[in-house]
DNA sequence: TCAATATTTCATGAATGGTTGAATGATGGA
DNA sequence: TCCATCATTCAACCATTCATGAAATATTGA
């Protein structure tokens, strides 16, 4: 369940062209996650431009992080994602006929 | 079908209090829609604050407006908003598990 | 046409967001 | 310990967003 605040965090993180992009990179890589590196590698900006964006996303929950050895590996979080669909469906546009229609065209 | 700087648009024009208020009650007003002046209203905030407001929405294609007489009526674009779900979910996060149990808890 | 209502536009200033490069912190190997 | 690598933080700067109140535009009725 996600409430209004978290929803407007999740919101701006993902107004955002590089971290669209992040996030769909770490959704692509799976539970296994991207090492920051990988990351501003395959997107071509600089550590620290990089550093920033993930932080951004970070602090709205929509990704996580671990250590290992001298990387650091970010990885999608699935559940606030769906928890964020859910609350644009649920509690912001609840009922609108369309959504369901949308859903569909989606899968 | 909608496009990355489509999708880009909209998570712009969510990512505030005042917008996802909007948007939310629009959707609950239905097509009938709700005027300018009774958004302002209910929100408690001032007509040019809420102008600028709707227009971010406007531009970002979430909502529609016609003048009917002195009022300006709008409503929110059910079909635009069920577009950014789909992208969000098919486009975005393609293959995610977690989204299907998402979707399905919003039921 | 004049006045009243409804809404948008504009100008200003304050706050926030984003990029850059240098400095700092953390880790592992020689 | 010393050095190299990977990543984050910091400070400075530029750009954008937002709030406010005044002015302008549109519409209707007297």
């Amino acid at each position: 369940m996600m409430e209004r605040p978290e929803a407007l965090a999740a919101f701006s993180a993902l107004a955002h062209e590089v971290r669209l992009d992040l996030i769909r990179r770490l959704v692509v890589a799976g539970p296994e996650g991207a090492s920051a590196g990988a990351l501003a590698n395959g997107l071509g900006i600089s550590a620290s431009r990089l550093s920033f964006h993930l932080a951004v996303l970070s602090q709205a929950g929509l990704i996580g992080s671990r250590r290992v050895s001298r990387h650091v590996i970010y990885r999608a979080d699935g559940a606030r994602i769906a928890a964020l669909l859910g609350y644009l469906m649920h509690d912001c546009c609840c009922g609108l006929p369309d959504l369901r229609a949308g859903i569909a065209a989606a899968d």
